[in-house]
DNA sequence: GTGATATAGTTAGCTTGCTAAATATATTTA
DNA sequence: TAAATATATTTAGCAAGCTAACTATATCAC
């Protein structure tokens, strides 16, 4: 029964990405973040003053997807928003204080995760795991 | 690097996850379904008539979440909800014939999705796979 | 039986996502 | 130069999720 060993896998995929999302998203309010604005956020601490279409391709999500974010995110204080004088079309997005002082924090808790869904993994494992999911990755492009 | 390893496993995920969820609605529209609604489906093909709670329970999620579900169900003709006659607080939700319908479509998309995720995984390795991710689902809990 | 508590479900309002359609500005083409 | 097209963003409205607060019904305790 090949077909019930990838039915475990794709329901146990479901389960964990399911979990861990909302793990994050719980542990990210104390941050007063919601999960997917930490990808945004990330996004800007390599290179601040991004347009709001590199946000788009960085998050693998469509312009109103990236409004909203964004929109939430300035009512917040972690950002804020500047026309940009070469081209009136375009926004580009900086980081208040507030939104940079939060990249330790935000780190910090992916490597929590991390620990808590790997920590029974030998380093070997860990590395075979991780070509498994690459291959995994490849397949759905 | 252990760290950089467990970084590129989470970042991994994330992205299989999130592509396949997305993939996966897409598939869905073409049965006039939003991805969430075939796993509460799946609950009534197993047993017709279970309470609201009891669909709580099954998808892991908050009472809310199955009010919205049930009611975008209800008004697309996959299901039709009938309040219990022993106890009035809670609402049965049975399936329409156009709901039983739906089910050989879905269980061949599962079946779609799986191939394109494992295609290239020789059987003793989806076998590893599956035990890889059965850990890490313990681990979340 | 009356009052307190527990349970089932709904409503309101927030987020990330989406699509379709509108707006504003740039660029290209005739 | 004027019209057509392309690009960047926004708005409206939908879905799955959530929390907090509410309603309605049951049950338990006195």
């Amino acid at each position: 029964m090949n077909n019930s060993v990838d039915c475990d896998i794709r329901q146990s995929l479901d389960k964990i990405s399911f979990q861990m999302r909302r793990d994050y998203s719980e542990s990210l309010r104390e941050l007063n973040l919601y999960v997917g604005q930490d990808k945004l956020l990330f996004r800007l601490w390599q290179e601040d003053g991004v347009t709001q279409m590199q946000l788009c391709e960085h998050l693998k999500c469509e312009p109103p997807t990236v409004t909203n974010m964004v929109k939430s995110l300035e009512q917040n204080g972690f950002i804020y928003r500047k026309r940009d004088e070469q081209d009136a079309r375009v926004m580009r997005i900086f980081l208040t204080d507030k939104g940079k002082e939060l990249e330790k924090p935000v780190v910090f808790k992916w490597e929590q995760q991390q620990e808590k869904l790997l920590h029974s993994f030998l380093p070997e494992e860990r590395l075979l795991l991780r070509d498994f999911m690459k291959r995994m990755e490849r397949n759905l492009l």
